[in-house]
DNA sequence: AGCAATGAATGAGAAAAACTCATCATTTGG
DNA sequence: CCAAATGATGAGTTTTTCTCATTCATTGCT
């Protein structure tokens, strides 16, 4: 019954590169190891699982079913032991989109250095908004409308849109009077045409279903656009109030919209029972 | 950040055993084997993952967590192999209830065993009804109410409910005349009290919400139950058209009740792609 | 077409990991 | 309080895994 494990995260490795070179550098062996273990995969279950097509490799359809299987349980395997590797650091990881680090996390983070020095924070860029990488995270600070939100995250800060562009911008545009007249010049967008949508129904502006132009899955990226006089974007109060200080944007209306969006902290499940995790939790409530 | 698959494996083992020694036995080493294991776990990741208990052990909390990411993985790369090896012999894993396996498979079976002497047919009991060896079966045969059937699964046979018990039952109870007449008489049930339900209602006679009596998983308890006077149950046409024709046990009314049950043929995830299993679900769809 | 480069297969021997044995320590049930 | 049961530890052995040297097949280059 026993398959070597040994083989299997070979052929594991081997799946996911397609090459046996690869996946010998991958493991940090040679590629004799991987072809040997393969070969005796092969044996075992009697069942061929790449074919061989001249110098490289393919999985066969079992190769792909079991493939399937291996990455799903090596996944686990792996997420847990680093879970656990960080959790005897006292290490917490937390998921944060970049803007969010760079105006909101980061002046904060020395008065949570003071108050916790045992503690380790890990701050990874939330790489695709919505997606993957959650699984080997303790705390996830999303980005989300307030009317969207998941019922099991608390609310961070509360985010009002406002219209900024570069003051080169508006004057190089003539005068901008009134919320329409953004309909007609370049506009800077995020994902989903969030941001815009939501300030144009809250200036009472009517818009066509779809909106165009490009979208930044960084917001900095998307400040810096303005600052260069790429167009108009959606700015967040209060995140970007330091950037209104400094100039380098400006308004370009008084308007006072009610926060349509906000971040939110979830609690990832395997990091529930850890107290650093809850500690850094109530941390970051705290501070909203 | 390569933790040793093996030490992880018995770890697992113990974490499912609750003890060193029952994990060796499982792995068939010695104990000590296990304990170096564990040891070296504990070392390598900074964390107890046991708490030594006198002469016994039990989890911490960490622990816990992993055991929980071993149980997944392992049993994953378990049922892949197995599925594995089992596609290398041709061999078909189905699970049927028991009746279901009595009275329909069995008579059927060697018309199986000409049309595909390559096949092997493994049939495995379906224990608990709704649940768990789903994973590691290519094909379940499902009794379920029409009304409730998965949308992705196709019916084999239809049932109809139909009142029996044991001739000496009916002589001891006296006449029966009407269906209500069943409603104070010892019954015996199947899951949920399904069937009772349905044949009352399918007979124009109101019941209570709830019934009592005692639930058999195994329909062919239940059948024996009848056949040894213990009570009135539901019996299901065709399936007992053998039991009826050896008078084992009688229908009460020459009720026609359209049917309200059937088995249902499920091709799981893991089989779908390969040939041998989609040959005996056609076989199966043929028969009915 | 000819030749070098790339990727995989194979077998024998070396290195490393996993396992056992012998022994000790601790707890628990009668 | 003793016997049985469970786990820990360290040294030594067995098994598994890996590497090296070599061969084979295919592909890209000039």
């Amino acid at each position: 019954m026993t398959a070597s494990l040994t083989a299997l995260r070979a052929f594991d490795a081997a799946a996911r590169n397609g090459s046996f070179r690869a996946a010998a550098a991958d493991l940090t062996v040679t590629p004799t190891a991987v072809s040997h273990h393969i070969r005796g995969l092969e044996d075992q279950l009697g069942v061929k699982l790449f074919r061989r097509e001249g110098r490289d490799v393919a999985l066969t359809e079992d190769g792909r079913r079991l493939a399937h299987a291996t990455n799903q349980a090596f996944g686990l395997l792996d997420n847990a032991v680093q879970s656990l590797r960080r959790s005897a650091r006292k290490a917490v990881r937390v998921s944060a989109g970049p803007i969010f680090t760079a105006r909101w996390l980061m002046p904060r983070i020395s008065d949570f250095w003071e108050a916790h020095r045992e503690i380790e924070l890990e701050v990874v860029p939330a790489r695709h908004p919505g997606a993957p990488d959650r699984e080997n995270v303790d705390i996830v600070i999303s980005w989300d409308r307030i009317a969207d939100m998941a019922s099991d995250a608390v609310k961070l800060i509360e985010l009002s849109p406002v219209a900024i562009a570069s003051q080169d911008f508006i004057a190089k545009q003539g005068p901008i009077e009134r919320p329409e007249d953004l309909l007609t010049l370049p506009k800077l967008h995020q994902r989903n045409h969030w941001g815009w949508l939501d300030w144009f129904e809250a200036m009472g502006v009517s818009t066509p279903d779809i909106l165009h132009g490009p979208i930044f899955e960084d917001a900095n990226a998307l400040l810096r656009g303005a600052a260069e006089s790429q167009g108009v974007i959606i700015g967040w109060l209060p995140l970007i109030d330091q950037d209104l200080a400094e100039h380098r944007v400006v308004r370009i209306f008084e308007e006072r919209i009610t926060p349509t969006h906000g971040y939110f902290v979830d609690v990832q499940h395997t990091g529930r029972a850890r107290s650093e995790v809850r500690e850094v939790e109530e941390w970051l409530i705290a501070q909203s």
